[in-house]
DNA sequence: ACCTAACGATTGTTCAACAATTGCACAATA
DNA sequence: TATTGTGCAATTGTTGAACAATCGTTAGGT
């Protein structure tokens, strides 16, 4: 009882009110702007693991406060996308087996759940869960290898937010964040999630046929297979 | 296969070392030292919510420079804590039903998935989660008001973290800090967790005995009875 | 080869200044 | 009276400079 919001159908105008209104839309302070601009290039590589950030050189190329890079740095140490030593500097993060262990870990104990939770899904909810399986697919036929990869973290995302909770979609997209960052340090991975796609589909339509344990299940192994899949790669 | 490490168990020598040791243990900085005095303030309800938190007022009396107050508040903005109105100021999160509505669709995504994950639990998670309880009841016993709340709160904690991840624990930590918020700010809550002390008993030893599926399900409903009480004692 | 001292560089924190924005009191107007 | 401007005080946002604290390294001594 109590129907839980249609996450996929909340796109109306009262909705966008929501999100753009904290008050208004808030034009992005400058730390967070550099934010965002330093954690766009670490998720796509362009910052390698465990290079360092100086201070300096940041507010340099970005002409803002050494304050304004440190506020930064802080944003992004909470993200776990950089990693910072107390009077040594702020790196980017390294993540090690068991940091991506952990990160699988976590991943299965939400996203099944999610698959299982609440009452039956929405319309919409369904169609953004085969638009993203459709991405992948059509991805894949195009050869665009950074699509499928995005396409897959979109039906991730979509999976998470059936359980409706912006925190639980905050937090999933920090962790989609950390996973950017472990396939940009492990490079190799172009056909990492074309394996995956077919998976996305069958789960998608066990969900949608309202075989939810089943597919909560599927999901489930799913997980437990690429982190697999990864430790031996990295091996 | 590839056995979870029993997360209690893990208290011995290496784990503390792994807790303490980024760099040996970091003494924390002054942001973080203001930060982990207001966000004490705040679950603890001595700053109500609402409250504005002037840079000033804080940088006089913790004698701290008006930008090591910033990066504090930027700190408690990511854990809810604190919510920053662009050129206003930063104010003790109200939580709105809505918004504890929310903890609780996240919190029943995470608890009973970590109720029902991986192989068995090891001797000292089944210790730990005995031990919450018996806190619990013990605490009644004495009338401790704030021992039942407190036991309550590491229950919880301890169920997630059977899960074994100490990102999941992470965000653990942040949503049972929020719940402090919530509780402060509702006020007359003095016997609010009484009652699910014999909850969290019987689903110990479900989930002890190995019915683990039974125990989950036994969590889920106790979280959704706990958010229909709230909404009841807000309307 | 090993310990030690000194140095340079970077981080941590403070302080002061100024621009930008908000909220409010006050006045002007319909 | 109600409403609409206008200016002002206060607070936040950002910058720049300064200095202390710490780290890594290099040079020098044993």
């Amino acid at each position: 009882m109590n129907p839980r919001p249609d996450p996929a159908h909340t796109s109306g105008l009262i909705e966008q009110l929501e999100v753009a209104s904290t008050r208004f839309a808030q034009p992005r302070s400058a730390p967070e702007r550099v934010a965002d601009f330093l954690r766009e290039e670490i998720v796509q590589g362009r910052l390698v693991s465990g290079t360092q950030l100086t201070e300096e050189s940041i507010s340099g190329t970005l002409s803002v406060a050494r304050n304004t890079v440190r506020e930064a740095f802080t944003l992004l140490t909470g993200e776990r996308l950089v990693i910072r030593e107390a009077h040594r500097g702020v790196f980017v993060t390294r993540l090690s087996l068991p940091d991506i262990e952990d990160l699988y870990r976590m991943r299965r104990i939400i996203e099944p759940s999610a698959l299982r939770s609440g009452p039956e899904f929405g319309p919409s909810s369904i169609e953004s869960l085969q638009a993203a399986v459709r991405d992948g697919l059509s991805a894949r036929e195009s050869g665009d290898r950074h699509g499928v990869a995005s396409a897959n973290q979109s039906w991730h995302r979509v999976v998470v937010g059936l359980a409706g909770s912006k925190r639980l979609n905050h937090t999933m997209s920090g962790l989609l964040a950390e996973m950017r960052l472990i396939f940009a340090q492990m490079g190799n991975v172009e056909d990492f999630h074309i394996k995956y796609l077919v998976r996305n589909a069958e789960i998608t339509d066990r969900a949608i046929s309202g075989e939810r344990d089943e597919a909560a299940r599927g999901l489930d192994t799913y997980l437990e297979e690429a982190i697999a899949d990864i430790q031996e790669r990295l091996c």
